[in-house]
DNA sequence: GATTTTTCCCAAAGCGCTTTGATGAAATGT
DNA sequence: ACATTTCATCAAAGCGCTTTGGGAAAAATC
């Protein structure tokens, strides 16, 4: 059933039955009603493509995943979207997703923006000076990032949680229960993320007139594998770090088997924090002990990073926006006063 | 730049660009080198929206996430989705989310089916006696299960590993080696999956004329902390078993945790065999000791899942595609001869 | 009561492609 | 040399919607 059919069947032209359904004003009301009921009645569902067609706008939304194979594919991605398509389907968006192929990652969004495939994109996970933002600025496509890229924070729409301020927290934490020497286990510093967490760690032992000892900041991909490895190696260094503050959850069941190995009790003989993106398939709280965090949804962060965009799709006049959000420091068993060692 | 704009260019009609574009045979060769080689020059591509609207294919296949809010969202997706979007964007495909919101997961697909926004979907996940498969039969919307329904496995194309072996396999390993008390952490049975693995799980008890004791399988969804808690829970029983086999590797950090906890050594004390689905942030070899397991790529799979249904897709007369692949058993160091208790 | 405004609806054009049916020109057959 | 087939191209219709530009009837204004 298309639209003339369903005009036909109403005795209406197409025009007052396009009108009726999309709500314009040039309607009356009984009319709409009759239209509204009989189109339900007999399940009329537009043509999505004559549609896109005719307004020139898709209702779609992109997420374009880094070809890069040498990233790992990211166990927060499917969080994210969790949280996002939420958004978007409420608003009758889709998601576009691309994900690798031998296409350029700059073609296809040069491919969106040409064609309109599009309405709008979420840049997620932003590196140091990223060239997505140029390109997407320079194609006029609409965008949003989740982060930010570091050197400027205007010029682009962006909602970024306070990695800094989170990771200064949580090291004060350690520096107030007496840790004089406190390892980073990080991700790798070409995103602005991980960026942001040093300054925020760095923060935190200056002002507890601490020096930086490059040797116990690291920086790698998050894997279980890592947490272990960096963790293991950190703990059994000469002149070892009573605690440890760790960019990712993924880090974690790696960092607790290592203490393990060596016999040290969590908590006691050294401290664990780690950043907690709300991963539902690892939970801070379910850890023995329980592990002290910097916590903040990456679901919600999705969801209201979809609003966001399509609010600017929508009112293209609307100001740029920008929201940093705070991020709770949940204290736990993990961590405890520093140890004689 | 649109297709009139190019004709004009060229001096040539729109039918004979389109023509030559889409590699009809009426027209010339010289021709058809000309208007290529200017569509380059220019830039041009089609407006996708106007194609999907003249031809009623959209290029676009659908994935669609459970709205389920009780189930996990699942890391697996993003690994999947990474090895199928390769396939779907050399193919000049489209992926198409849905991910929750408030529509009803069927009336996505009633949506689909109707208005040809997809050309066809892949079901994940799928449960025993699947609605999905009936739904999209009767829609007719092509469609591929990676996994299967349990009941039957004739009516609809799939992709399946060999769930049933590889735990025969797996469990067959343990009772080789002496252990006549094997417990099972297992996934939700709603899963077909589970349901398949506890099935090889009990072939190689029976086999080996060892009874089942439905106290030491365990149904969860796949998190760290029931990993944990459930080994736990089997290794200070009365009577505990002497090896367990995990439905996934998302439990096993927990496992490993409660050994350790308990004074176990993995692979002298306890015995443990996981599925690895091979993500990447994971990694059984990693482990300490390195983990046996039964494994098989996710991401390979939703390759070749993509690939098959753009096969069914592309010809629409070929014979459903059903695939089971094996599971390799990797035999590391966490699994060793069954302990005097 | 005549004029203006508002209300409600319509016909037709247009979005950018594909595809059908037709048409000359060139090649082939007899 | 003429009929027939093949080749290379084109004009125009169509996909299913939105939107522009009217226009008749009803309501409001003077």
């Amino acid at each position: 059933m298309n639209l003339k059919e369903l005009a036909q069947h109403l005795n209406l032209s197409q025009t007052t039955v396009s009108r009726a359904l999309n709500g314009y004003p040039e309607v009356s009301e009984q009319t709409r009603r009759r239209v509204d009921e009989v189109a339900r009645r007999v399940g009329y569902q537009p043509n999505p493509h004559a549609m896109r067609l005719a307004t020139g706008r898709s209702h779609a939304i992109g997420h374009v995943l880094p070809s890069d194979k040498m990233l790992l594919i990211d166990p927060h991605f499917s969080d994210f979207i969790a949280g996002a398509g939420d958004v978007y389907s409420e608003n009758g968006f889709d998601v576009m997703l691309h994900a690798g192929g031998s296409e350029a990652e700059e073609s296809v969004y040069r491919r969106y923006a040409q064609s309109g495939a599009v309405d709008g994109v979420v840049i997620m996970g932003p590196r140091l000076n990223d060239w997505r933002i140029d390109l997407l600025t320079e194609l006029a496509l609409p965008f949003i990032v989740h982060g930010r890229v570091g050197q400027r924070d205007e010029g682009y729409a962006w909602l970024d949680i306070d990695n800094r301020g989170a990771f200064r927290a949580a090291t004060k934490l350690l520096t107030d229960l007496g840790h004089r020497r406190i390892g980073l286990v990080n991700a790798m510093e070409i995103f602005t993320f991980a960026a942001h967490r040093r300054q925020g760690y760095e923060d935190a032992l200056i002002a507890a007139g601490l020096k930086l000892d490059p040797a116990i900041v690291t920086n790698d991909p998050m894997t279980e594998e890592n947490g272990y490895r960096q963790a293991k190696r950190l703990l059994t260094m000469g002149e070892r770090p009573t605690a440890l503050v760790f960019s990712s959850m993924l880090f974690i069941s790696g960092a607790i088997r290592a203490a393990h190995e060596l016999g040290l009790t969590i908590g006691r003989d050294v401290s664990l924090i780690a950043h907690d993106d709300g991963l539902p398939f690892l939970n801070a709280e379910g850890l023995v002990p329980t592990l002290t965090t910097v916590r903040s949804s990456i679901r919600a962060a999705g969801s209201r990073v979809a609003e966001l965009l399509i609010g600017m799709i929508n009112d293209t006049e609307s100001a740029q926006p920008h929201e940093l959000w705070k991020v709770d420091l949940i204290v736990r068993d993990s961590t405890g006063p520093a140890p004689r060692l």
